[in-house]
DNA sequence: GTCTATACTTGGATAGAC
DNA sequence: GTCTATCCAAGTATAGAC
């Protein structure tokens, strides 16, 4: 019904460029950060890579399959990247410059608007939804790997709930992403990262071990659960 | 060329609850919550509040016109009501349970849903960026506004870029409504603003006034610009 | 002011020729 | 494997009857 019948194609979601699946891949990619979600239409793609509609449906079965395979291999591209520039960082400052550098690309190479587009889309396409999760959580990961490797030492080390923590900066980068591609002029953004990269050195040294991280002075903790 | 020409519609984005326009507003409202941006066409939002098609045309002129007629319609509305509350509210601690109320709101009214379907339209089409912009702005004030309360008095005031943080916050926002209508259960995001609520009482007291804001204490701010 | 009918365009998807 | 031709559903918008 909603799995291709023909003659079981060659390409499942995530493989290595191969000819003309990876052709359309790229092509559909390119269409999804020039025309948007709902300008990225079966035709659309074919017309930006200059084939013919029909080879979509051969290769991916339906629209969203192609869509599905164009987040995989994108995200896991860009992943394996930033996943190294983390691994050489080793102090906030590092950190937050990394997080600049990976913003500024995902901005000028429209990774992430692929990512708001599609789940901008499983708001109204609900089978959508259950799939992108899955694709978000490998990116949970990462950030929280990267929390860790500032936290671990400093006395706040198990004291941080690092998966909150990495769920809420995954969804503050999409937001400002989102935000960013209203506006024109991405100034609002880059005064943010720059402020982080002011704050890094302060906040630097409290991870080294200066205090009592979770402790409340006064007597307030009245009601904890 | 791209607007109404036929007898002047007696409606401009914004007015108050008024018969027939009102409740085409309410329509696309409705339609945008249960099918998304790309289930809102005319037909669907005609369907859905039992009318014909053409009277979208004639009182708004196009689709988009009634699309940001309802976001201006939905916005308004919020926004009144959520400045109350932030007014009856003094500490942080009160300010992170308004938020967490907002945010459940939001949630269960899918307010913020159609603000980010409307974002991600405008990824697609060009023209609604700035209209989008413009309407995000008293968002930020408000929320510049509220940080301000609380800053106020305390050992930040003026060391704080207040617009930075209220357009992170904005953002953070956003990210946080899309993340959480993918989930089903949005127990990642309950968490967080569990966290936000336990957060707050221990960052109160650095702000009553404590101690040095941005003071490195060990000889470590070796490279300072 | 409101609705019916319809013109026109574009969409996803398939069958079958090459 | 690739392309042409085509079906059918859905979209925006308008003209004109009531």
């Amino acid at each position: 019904m909603e799995k291709i019948q023909k003659g079981e194609p060659p390409v499942s979601a995530g493989s290595a460029p191969a000819g003309m699946p990876h052709q359309i891949i790229e092509a559909a990619l390119v269409t999804l950060r020039t025309e948007g979600f709902s300008g990225t239409s079966v035709r659309a793609i074919a017309r930006t890579g200059g084939f013919n509609s029909a080879l979509i449906f051969y290769y991916f079965g339906t629209l969203n399959g192609l869509l599905l395979a164009a987040l995989d291999h994108s995200s896991a591209q860009r992943l394996a990247r930033y996943q190294r520039a983390v691994d050489e960082a080793e102090t906030l400052e590092e950190l937050a410059a990394v997080a600049l550098g990976m913003y500024r690309e995902d901005v000028r190479g429209g990774h992430i608007t692929v990512f708001s587009e599609l789940i901008g889309a499983s708001l109204s396409h609900p089978e959508l939804g259950p799939q992108i999760v899955a694709r978000a959580e490998p990116w949970l990961d990462f950030v929280e790997g990267a929390l860790h490797k500032v936290i671990v030492g400093s006395p706040y080390e198990g004291l941080v709930p690092t998966r909150e923590i990495a769920y809420a900066l995954v969804a503050f980068y999409l937001g400002v992403n989102l935000l960013t591609h209203l506006d024109e002029d991405n100034s609002r953004t880059e005064a943010l990262f720059a402020l982080a990269e002011r704050l890094a050195p302060v906040v630097s040294p409290l991870l080294a071990g200066s205090g009592s991280p979770a402790q409340t002075e006064a007597g307030e903790d009245t009601h904890r659960s």
